[in-house]
DNA sequence: TAATACATTAACATTTCGTTAAGAAATTTT
DNA sequence: AAAATTTCTTAACGAAATGTTAATGTATTA
């Protein structure tokens, strides 16, 4: 039976650190300790885990940044933030980052133990299915979501920014069908209101003047809705 | 931005329950208040609601009562809890029910904003259950409500307006069978009023204009109780 | 036939979208 | 670390889509 959940913990604080990983590990977890962000990031990067606890203040790479790595790469893994009271802000970056939860230093080690439950309880591995494609052909374009690359295939290649390549892969995703506004929105902005709405449009407009070597394809809008990717 | 989230916020202090309420409907939350348990429990069975706000301490019934019937009924919706001071065994029972968050007053209302925010995004959650019928063939046409488009077999498509689309979808799921005018005007319009009624006359007329490709299809009135779609 | 309910068109108000451009912010190059 | 480049956000504003209401006429019922 191993279901035991693993967790990367990336603390500066040796001592705090030591502490923390056998409470978990004696509350069923298993716990990597990593001491600062840069060794957070490549083991991160060697093995699965299930949930990443960060400290926020660390020596050379910091605990937002790392996140921010964290979640190009991995845009679902629950992620629990550890601040100094009262950095108000710190938390909101964080929040603003995707994170799932934050605890203000010090803080209660049975309220920690509650929230990781709770988070992995909620999450029974919801992209299991997601095998990660990154490669797409449509119309008469490659597109390497990975290279972020769009290529025609009598023309030119095309470099695309990040939130270019996170659109386009999603609008690619639901070809033919409907991309909710909302879940764009929330999924590349990490948010929806009335400004990152006006951006994303920005950004339709842009894949719209590189779709349109192939005047087959479409983005059409659905009023009130979100966009839909076609080929007529 | 459309698509409001609904919040039930049950919270005993009036004026606490109403800045909340304001700070949240500012932000684009429906809200709805309660101030007691009881009250909380009734509002939460009459109508849907995305995520709920639950202060623990209250007369009558307290937060952690209502969390476990709530949760009796509904085991997925998002629940926040507010706590007094550091009542660390509320906070616990309070996951123990199965909370998403807690936060101890007095908190920062942006952080509360963040939270719940991160919360509603990881969507998954809600439409679990059922898998929404949205393609529908009647008569030559072919209809599309989740693209709200209106395919006629040999002529060309229509692109539906949102209310038309809910109206049309309404009529085919009672095909041939009475779809009672207050049923559409208050699942629709949410309003059952003179001004709606005229309304809704506005778009049956518009949607018998499209139907008309297809002249055995009819849209019939039956005086003082609703509209009929039908094929003769 | 009077009262009420329904049908249709058109004018208007509101909301959402598309696009360009300016300038912040981040990243890369020098 | 300054400069150049790329990326992203925000503003502005016109265009398009949507929704409401008024006005007027027609059908149904009592």
């Amino acid at each position: 039976m191993k279901s035991n959940k693993s967790i990367l913990l990336v603390e500066d604080d040796p001592n705090f650190g030591r502490i923390l990983k056998d409470y978990l590990t004696i509350n069923n977890y298993e716990v990597s300790l990593a001491v600062n962000g840069i060794e957070g990031f490549e083991k991160f990067n060697r093995s699965e885990f299930d949930l990443c606890i960060l400290d926020i203040m660390m020596p050379f790479k910091d605990g937002l940044t790392l996140a921010r790595e964290i979640r190009e790469v991995n845009d679902a893994i629950p992620l629990i933030f550890l601040t100094a009271k009262n950095l108000k802000d710190d938390v909101l970056k964080g929040y603003k980052i995707g994170a799932d939860d934050y605890l203000t230093k010090p803080f209660d080690s049975e309220i920690l133990l509650a929230k990781i439950k709770s988070i992995l309880n909620r999450k029974p591995n919801v992209n299991v299915e997601e095998k990660d494609v990154f490669e797409f052909d449509f119309g008469d374009f490659n597109f390497n979501s990975k290279l972020r690359i769009l290529a025609h295939n009598k023309g030119e290649s095309h470099k695309l920014s990040p939130k270019e390549n996170q659109l386009l892969k999603m609008l690619v995703l639901n070809f033919d069908d409907l991309l909710p506004r909302d879940i764009a929105l929330n999924k590349i902005w990490r948010d929806a209101n009335y400004f990152t709405s006006r951006s994303m449009d920005v950004y339709i407009a842009k894949l719209r003047k590189y779709l349109e070597k192939d005047t087959s394809l479409k983005i059409i809008n659905v009023h009130g809705e979100g966009f839909r990717l076609m080929q007529e």
